[in-house]
DNA sequence: AAATTGCGATTTGTCATACAACATTACCTT
DNA sequence: AAGGTAATGTTGTATGACAAATCGCAATTT
């Protein structure tokens, strides 16, 4: 039942309340990146509250990977890396999996990464094409046993592609996308362990090497193509090994 | 001076050797959402820790948004609502920008969402075709000065888009985008403020049934089509501002 | 019997103090 | 001046105490 009275001061924890304080001087850029907080004993005295208070503060803050924390030395403002976010996502998706996860990541590349290689063809520059090319040599030196390796590979080449749109927004939201790729593979090959390996490197380097060249020649619509052909394949590997 | 070695067991930190515990039975479903974790004397008893380590590694749980703690009460581990995700991606948005965030949203907004209009053709149920033609009702309905009103109409219909991909994985990286689409909005009336509004809620609602009409036909195509076209008015709106 | 109230027990929130572990600085020795 | 060492500052952990919120159950009221 609801009463027309509503909560008001909203966060009525102490250590919530400095949490928000700090954060909001972080956003506002009181404090830069690397700068160093005042200690634990002088944000005391700033807020008026006891060590613990501030103390749990700080560790909300670094959980959340806006600042780090160093024994002996102080507490500063973290160098934000995309990396906390991204694993915040990735926790959200590994929590709420209903089994739809792995299809919803192969049907999201379909939809995403076509269009992404399309805008990387446009917005590459010659030392990402150089990155590319360094990629697919890498491709086919590595062993044709070590799937994990080639895994490594291949994310490095779709997430090359996502960065050579110049798009921070698209690199970054690709990522969650790319870091669940190993759990596909190893899904694929779950299936069909040890016996016949329906796993074809050549393959994947074909497709790779397709669509290094359209978007070396800078034409979007066959990088776009190319990409499509390739998630395609993957997807219908995928579906074979459910059998 | 660096060693060739690191440490291993990397968290040294009792209180971050503890999160991570936790957080793996989280992980195992060792404790569902909602259940109870043990009390914080329980847990110090379990660990052999005292009372401030295991707050703190709570405290850290609780700022990544797997558990809640409820003075009185105890701690539990959180419906994981995908907020927390989000706002972690919001926040390295905000803090990364150099000022291309807003031209990287409007250009990640073309790449993406026609082909989600395309794909919500495909998989929309009546329901969520009910759920659109409301909310194109409740655009007309706003008053023509309301911008801030329209522009949460305007969300909510490409985020019901997004929904009806029925793709879990789609849904959730577009969020980020659409939260900053008030941004964009913001930045384009900031230029041409008071004086002559470019804005035209009209033109958005004749988009919006284009789409919509698209979809309900289940004609990916067009769905397609009418999105990207949609964006286009959107972005020369945008560039338009920039005189 | 059902609902409400009140009280005690449990649990989390905050404070204060003390000491350990680590980092930085200043000083001293060479 | 260079290098090592002690002093100092800062964060990490432990403990004890009390406040504030919640919960469970019994007593009371209706």
């Amino acid at each position: 039942m609801d009463t027309p009275f509503r909560k008001i001061g909203s966060d009525k924890l102490l250590s919530g309340k400095i949490e928000e304080s700090i954060e909001l001087a972080i956003r506002r850029r009181d404090y830069k990146a690397g700068e160093k907080l005042p200690t634990e004993g002088q944000l005391c005295d700033l807020f008026g509250v006891s060590r613990t208070v501030v103390r749990e503060a700080l560790r909300k803050l670094s959980a959340r990977g806006l600042v780090v924390i160093k024994q002996g030395s102080g507490a500063y403002v973290n160098e934000l890396s995309s990396e906390s976010a991204i694993d915040s996502i990735n926790l959200f998706l590994e929590l709420t999996d209903d089994g739809s996860l792995i299809f919803d990541i192969i049907r999201a590349r379909q939809l995403f990464e076509p269009e992404i290689a399309g805008l990387a063809a446009l917005n590459r520059t010659v030392a990402e094409l150089e990155e590319l090319a360094e990629n697919l040599e890498a491709l086919k030196a590595s062993p044709p046993e070590d799937i994990d390796g080639q895994t490594i590979i291949d994310i490095r080449f779709h997430s090359l592609i996502a960065s050579a749109t110049h798009n921070n927004v698209v690199a970054l939201l690709m990522r969650p996308i790319f870091d669940n790729m190993p759990k596909v593979k190893r899904s694929i090959y779950a299936k069909n362990n040890l016996g016949y390996l329906t796993h074809d490197i050549s393959k994947v380097l074909k497709f790779h090497e397709e669509i290094f060249e359209a978007i070396k020649k800078a034409d979007p619509r066959e990088a776009s193509h190319a990409m499509l052909a390739h998630l395609k394949a993957t997807e219908k590997n995928f579906k074979d090994s459910l059998e």
